[in-house]
DNA sequence: CGCGCGGTTGATCAACCTCAACCCGCGTGG
DNA sequence: CCACGCGGGTTGAGGTTGATCAACCGCGCG
């Protein structure tokens, strides 16, 4: 993971946040239920939200139809700072989503007042984008294998998979798949494929369990490089 | 383009600021020349760069020595927003340039006094992530073609290519395939299937001009959709 | 001159896509 | 109750795109 001292809550996107601060814990809270809506591509970007709780994706459509998931988001993410007049992103609820709805102005005017809020937020985007840099360089150089290797390491951290490396995949192998810029035939094939080399366990459809972490590690971009190349000096 | 109102100045990376403010316009403006790094991956993140002229690369790399360019930047760009304590990527030089650096005490505060500095730094980080957000959906389900394609219109742009088209690629060609997830080969296949289509020409390997650029858009995502699909009402 | 670097071109190969079949669980309606 | 359809997942066979490996060219430079 490229950035430091706090983990990445979520995946190509979203990142975390100071969740039910500035606002009170449930203060205006709305729940969205699953597959329904918080925004379209091309809508008048009217609010900003801050995800409290569940999992939404943040997806592009191309004209001829092909369809790219940009990012997934779950608690404390901040949605919409990408776009300005319009969201250029669509965003879906995965999973039930418990979400605070603040207005564009709202949160020009908290920025202005506000300087620790106005840094959060600053800090947030920056976040998100170093998130979504980690995802281009994923999904350019990467294989099937490894692509798939990188996604389940950062969803199991991100559902905060104990040491058994237990956890519930909130996305459908589709999901996986248009996020990782591969068909669902391919997903489907290399998990299975990991399951046969044990390196993975689905006792269902939805749940996983990393059994060899170690090797999905070496796998994924198991690191990035930390440190610097030798420098010219 | 999904960002209305306002040309985003750099390819999946950076994006425009107002130039020269703030800051006086040539005080500590620093040269830096071609394949000089601004920084590298990993370094203590001190400054926050802002691109005067010229053009840089944003890298990452992998521990098997893969590269991913995730942006370029030029004129207008900030950079080092998405790094926390650390950069995340490696800036280098890819022309002359010419850049203020601004340390990172002096960004928060700025930022503290002087709101509309905050604010800009905001929609500037957020452009960033938009094209970020843009490139993930163009290395994800493009083919090589419309990679191309979608790349050589974007740069046309940014290098103010007039209405004859024509512009100077800033970068090798191996920028070019480390960017868009290409290798040298296929990229150099393709421009020279472009010429010999007659969609483009290249009077010497860094000059380019655009013949048909009305093909090449509707190659490239041409047009990411715009507007919402149908609602659910 | 000789070399190295970057670009182009050709031949081959394999990763992943495509198309198609099939399975399973589930909700619906006869 | 069962038949049916549908959506999502898995599996198989075959095709295509782009990677790989290798040769060659042109150019700048020591």
């Amino acid at each position: 993971m490229c950035i430091a001292g706090g983990m990445i809550r979520d995946i190509g996107g979203g990142s975390e946040i100071a969740t039910g601060r500035s606002e009170g814990s449930h203060r205006g809270v709305r729940p969205v239920a699953t597959h329904q809506h918080l925004y379209y591509e091309g809508d008048d970007r009217t609010h900003v939200f801050v995800v409290e709780s569940g999992w939404v994706k943040l997806y592009r459509t191309l004209i001829d139809g092909q369809r790219q998931i940009v990012g997934f988001a779950n608690a404390g993410s901040v949605l919409g700072l990408e776009s300005e007049d319009a969201y250029c992103n669509g965003c879906e609820a995965i999973t039930p989503v418990a979400m605070l709805a603040i207005p564009v102005e709202r949160i020009r005017d908290l920025s202005r007042t506000d300087a620790k809020f106005a840094d959060d937020l600053l800090r947030q985007v920056g976040r998100q984008l170093g998130a979504a840099q980690r995802q281009i360089a994923t999904i350019g150089v990467q294989s099937a294998e490894q692509k798939l290797a990188t996604f389940l390491i950062s969803i199991a951290d991100l559902c905060g998979a104990g040491a058994g490396g237990e956890f519930d995949l909130p996305m459908r192998r589709g999901d996986m798949g248009e996020f990782l810029g591969l068909r669902v035939e391919t997903i489907s094939r290399k998990m299975t494929e990991f399951q046969r080399r044990g390196w993975i366990s689905m006792p269902s459809v939805y749940h996983c369990r990393l059994l060899r972490r170690d090797i999905l590690e070496e796998l994924a971009d198991g690191g990035e490089i930390e440190v610097s190349p030798v420098r010219c000096a």
